[in-house]
DNA sequence: TTTTAGGTATGATAAATATCATTAATTTTA
DNA sequence: TAAAATTAATGATATTTATCATACCTAAAA
């Protein structure tokens, strides 16, 4: 049933790529397979964390509560993701929620194996701190976007981004469900503002929405879109 | 002129402290001292890095140009600490521009060096990555408030910020000289709504405002407020 | 010192966005 | 399957925020 890292194919798309033959063992035989149900936690803001998560396969967001009791999505995960990394690192508490969007199947190594080898393999510490180095200069760039410029650019942006992320199921749409409310959260604004956009957007034929799921129709009007024109 | 990083107290507080006797040779060898002018960029966004800047003096701005030409602000710096070390971890291109809002004095140290420190020193590459892993941990933050909170609630965060970070002068004022436009630019507002905000609390007697300093008269009241209270 | 320019302040107004209310659609539960 | 609950959609309205206009202040330049 817990299959082998060794053999598992997912991991070339993270920082365990560089282990050794030696550390995919120690992984393996420390590693716990776990199935999050939709809608579950994965991390919880505040908590410690005592491991890393490797995502196999299935979808999550990443959010934090506000004062007001709103919830800001931050980022989205998919298989190939490492989850932990941040926190386990600057070894402070967990920023994020990390809530299963669909049913999800994940690893979880224990932090000692992770902080030995980040002792040890030089590699692998270096692919870590490319990594969050990455995602510091993305969430830089999202903090300009959200204090910068309007509602409508930032929905606009943030369906490219969807879909440049998970892709398109076989009728074209962007493989991924989320509530109006879920989009509302990603971009900041209320879920009838979002609601509203999503509608003017169809009625101007650059996106079609087929239940909860949306369609980009215009990709190119939704970049310019996204860059106020 | 330009001393030894052994004798240089600034580094205790960052990567820096976690040095060897020889590596601190190596980098006061190979290190440049630089007098930044105020208004002078330090880094500019889209170039390439070639190296690390400790900074020992002086006040800056890192910033991001916005795609309708509008300056964000994203996170200020002071002495002690080191910029560009995102850049050289992911190996990607400056993501900030860093503007002096002040002369600064700083050190630079050439990439050649950072790198093989990094992967010879695992204090030092450990306490790089606690940093970038602390700054995304603070960026997380800042997007979810840039998303969800009001302007006014996001003025008062900022003053108290930029009074943890950067203290108070004699006369009980923040100690950095910003113009309402730099203070708009922070929170993501229109400078005119910036002075309107900052007036109003100088009504109520939260604030004084001393020609271009601000002086926080009470925090707590500040605190709640940018909370939404 | 006078002029000029950049920064600050404030009012009037327009535009963007949130909130409240209601209905319709969809999904879940019994 | 019917009922209940959640989610989506849309109108009406209130609030927030941006923009435009103008005046004032302050510091640098002529």
């Amino acid at each position: 049933m817990s299959s082998k890292c060794r053999q598992c194919i997912i991991k070339r798309f993270n920082a365990l790529k560089t282990l050794t033959h030696d550390e995919l063992e120690k992984f393996s035989d420390h590693k716990t397979s776990l199935i999050i149900k939709k809608g579950d936690n994965l991390m919880t803001e505040g908590n410690a964390i005592n491991g890393l998560y490797c995502i196999k396969d299935g979808k999550a967001k990443l959010t934090k509560l506000n004062t007001n009791g709103k919830e800001q999505i931050i980022k989205f995960i998919k298989g190939g993701d490492i989850l932990g990394q941040r926190s386990i690192l600057s070894d402070e508490l967990v920023g994020l929620n990390a809530i299963a969007l669909e049913d999800m199947h994940v690893c979880f190594i224990p932090k000692g194996d992770i902080i030995e080898t980040i002792r040890e393999n030089n590699n692998f510490s270096l692919q870590m701190m490319r990594n969050i180095s990455h995602q510091l200069n993305e969430a830089n760039t999202s903090i300009s976007q959200m204090a910068q410029k309007p509602v409508k650019d930032r929905l606009a942006d943030t369906l490219v981004q969807l879909e440049d992320l998970f892709g398109v199921d076989n009728e074209g749409c962007i493989d991924v469900v989320l509530t109006r409310e879920e989009i509302a959260n990603t971009i900041g604004t209320a879920t009838e503002s979002a609601i509203r956009l999503l509608s003017n957007l169809k009625k101007d034929g650059v996106i079609d929405l087929i239940g909860k799921k949306i369609k980009i129709i215009n990709k190119n009007t939704l970049k310019n879109l996204s860059e106020g024109y």
